[in-house]
DNA sequence: TATATATTTGCAATGATTTCAAAAATGAAA
DNA sequence: TTTCATTTTTGAAATCATTGCAAATATATA
């Protein structure tokens, strides 16, 4: 879990000035296990930050996911949602509860796929869908 | 490359009538390679078809995807595409031209994940990003 | 302090997709 | 073939996540 110091630095890396509200989206996004959308990530702030601007939320996700800080998911087809977890990883949504997981990958996801000379690859996702082990009993 | 006939019986198969419309879109979507927008199949099909709906062709690849005979691509977070190649293959979208390309795969998605145990896996993706080897120069 | 630049805000607009109820087509029974 | 029930299609209106925009606010620099 990193600090607060450590996102601000981490922002400012990136060539994004760390304002307030940026900082906060940053923490929340990054130290969730959930897979926020925008939406979730508004209601979760609106009182820490007083006044907050849904429009600002999109921009900064934006913002966040051009810069390569976080992902954009868009395993599901109705919204989009985010992921600050850096390790590589895939996805899993249950068709029946909506849950999203992470699972765990045994080596990177281009080791898999064949024909990738002269691609340059920016971003790769693995979604999974099905039935979780909770909604199958 | 199926014929009308085949792709007629398929339909059959899982349990769904082979309507005019139904068939029509079936096909278009198996025979392209292009991963084709709801939009885009309405606007090859309008004139072969006479009159159709946009409604019918959302409400018939959404039967199409339910019953596991073409897939949808969230690759794009802008559009749903489909896609009727029933090989195992990864996507490949590049953020400058928008092209959708499909990469062949050495074996396959489900090798990588650890900790499946519980799961039902339906439909499996692999999104890859970035810039294709034409934008590149 | 003054001035320029960057950021945030809230409301209106956008556009892909869905809802819904009526019309048309199809299948079964007589 | 005619009738009746069921399925499918249609088109217009509604939905809703996301974006555009212009004004307001905050921040950095001189």
């Amino acid at each position: 879990m990193a600090t607060r110091a450590e996102l601000k630095e981490e922002l400012i890396n990136a060539g994004i000035r760390p304002s307030v509200q940026r900082l906060a989206i940053f923490e929340y996004v990054r130290q969730s296990c959930q897979h926020p959308t925008a939406e979730v990530v508004y209601d979760a702030l609106c009182d820490e930050l007083g006044s907050l601007s849904l429009t600002t939320v999109y921009n900064t996700l934006k913002l966040f996911v051009d810069a390569g800080l976080i992902s954009m998911l868009t395993i599901d087809d109705t919204f989009r949602c985010f992921d600050g977890n850096r390790c590589c990883h895939a996805h899993f949504r249950c068709n029946n509860c909506g849950k999203i997981v992470d699972l765990q990958m045994k080596s990177d996801f281009l080791s898999l796929v064949e024909g990738l000379e002269g691609y340059e690859v920016t971003d790769a996702q693995l979604y999974l869908k099905g039935i979780c082990p909770a909604c199958k009993k």
